[in-house]
DNA sequence: TGTACATCAGTGAACGCGCGTTCACTGATGTAC
DNA sequence: TGTACATCAGTGAACGCGCGTTCACTGATGTAC
């Protein structure tokens, strides 16, 4: 990043930062593909045209939203972990940590885990932030299969066929893991399950049903935990 | 409905499909939020205006979209179910079925499951249409325990806390099961897995790491039946 | 420290476009007798 | 079967609005000497 040394720079990082703020309070309004530049503008205090001083188009402007969604998010889960905590709690603080922001910012969470953007092509400095919940997770099994107190699943797991396995343990390397391939299959399976509730609550696919769907979330990222292994404290 | 009877009748009938059949093709380039009834218009050669005499507004052709496709992913679902077979295979071919019908119709999928429409309130009279996957996985379940081949959660598995045995209890008066609440809860899991895994896949989530997803789609489905008590076959 | 010049933020008008909805109308289709 | 009237589909103009983006410009801030 460039070194702010004048007031121009200044001047230049706050109101970047008040544009995008603003943007993000009118994306609960009329939601991302009605985000317009004029009316966060006019909102400012600015003409719209000033704006392209500092985003050259609108597409660049949600692009620095949605890293800066995928950041939040993975600054909130990063800053549940308690170090001293066993893999187990800090999977299920993880887990608490990621549904909370998404209730917190209900519109943020939509525009990086709803339906994309018609028209709009997410460009590869979004990668990175997109994956940190996914490597989080998959790093607290990772510890606890270094250290040994893994459960790893029992002779009676569906065992993977062929292709999966194939995909599994690719992506295990990719991450950086030794863990093995049913491990990693499960780890997946338990990412998609955590963001499908989250989806399913904000998109109120649970009115009516599972509604409010606390004691849901906080069950099923139990269940989640001994899913992929991470162990069960000791019971009283 | 309304008796057809006339030729004036029938040509009401017909647009009323064509409308809705070139919106849904519409959906596919901008997006529900964008859906254009002037665009939608000139593509039937008609005046915008013209419209109204189908739908008396925007929000009502909306609404008539979600309907159809609730309705459509419906028909699909159930169409998979060959009545002779045993619940688990129903159980993996409603699966398949859903996600084969998400595929291929991505647009209609994300207006049903996607980001919810902003300033859309959905009318009561989509509830029913909304909730008929939902209803006809928990019916495979409810049969399978009626029948006594349901296998029932084990002795370690976690027990549901007071707050969610008493929604689960509710949730299976209402849908008229008498299946115990731990899988009435699994059900709920299920589901959501279910189409968390669909739109991780449709929203790109998975590109990079579980893409293609069809292996990973089987496997799941697969654990799904498992985990909600549906026997597996009967190994060769 | 002072001056000349370069850089940059923000303005305001304009371009060309699209939107949902209303309204008075024309002409075709249907109905009652 | 023929006629008078009612119903309805579709037209075209208009209302009032908002959009992203470009461009020549003014005036303030920063830099080099």
């Amino acid at each position: 990043m460039t070194a702010i040394r004048t007031a121009r720079d200044r001047a230049r990082a706050e109101l970047t930062q008040e544009i995008k703020a603003e943007a993000r309070r009118q994306l609960g309004e009329h939601g991302a593909t009605q985000l317009s530049l004029r009316a966060v503008a006019k909102e400012l205090g600015m003409v719209s045209s000033a704006l392209y001083r500092y985003f050259p188009s609108r597409d660049q402007l949600l692009t620095a939203l949605i890293i800066d969604a995928y950041n939040a998010l993975g600054d909130a889960a990063d800053a549940a972990v308690d170090p001293a905590a066993e893999p187990r709690a800090r999977w299920q603080a993880v887990c608490r940590a990621v549904r909370e922001w998404a209730r917190a910012h209900p519109h943020e969470y939509a525009l990086i885990y709803g339906t994309p953007i018609p028209g709009y092509q997410a460009p590869p400095d979004t990668i990175g932030p997109a994956i940190r919940v996914a490597l989080l997770l998959a790093g607290l099994v990772a510890e606890a299969f270094a250290t040994g107190s893994l459960v790893l699943p029992g002779p009676d797991a569906t065992p993977l066929p062929p292709a999966l396995e194939a995909q599994a343990t690719a992506l295990g390397r990719q991450i950086g893991t030794d863990v093995p391939p049913l491990v990693v299959t499960r780890v997946v399976v338990a990412w998609t399950q955590l963001f499908g509730m989250i989806s399913f609550e904000l998109f109120g696919q649970y009115v009516g049903g599972m509604d409010p769907a606390e004691p849901f979330a906080a069950y099923v990222t139990d269940e989640l935990a001994d899913y992929v292994g991470l162990r069960s404290p000791i019971p009283a």
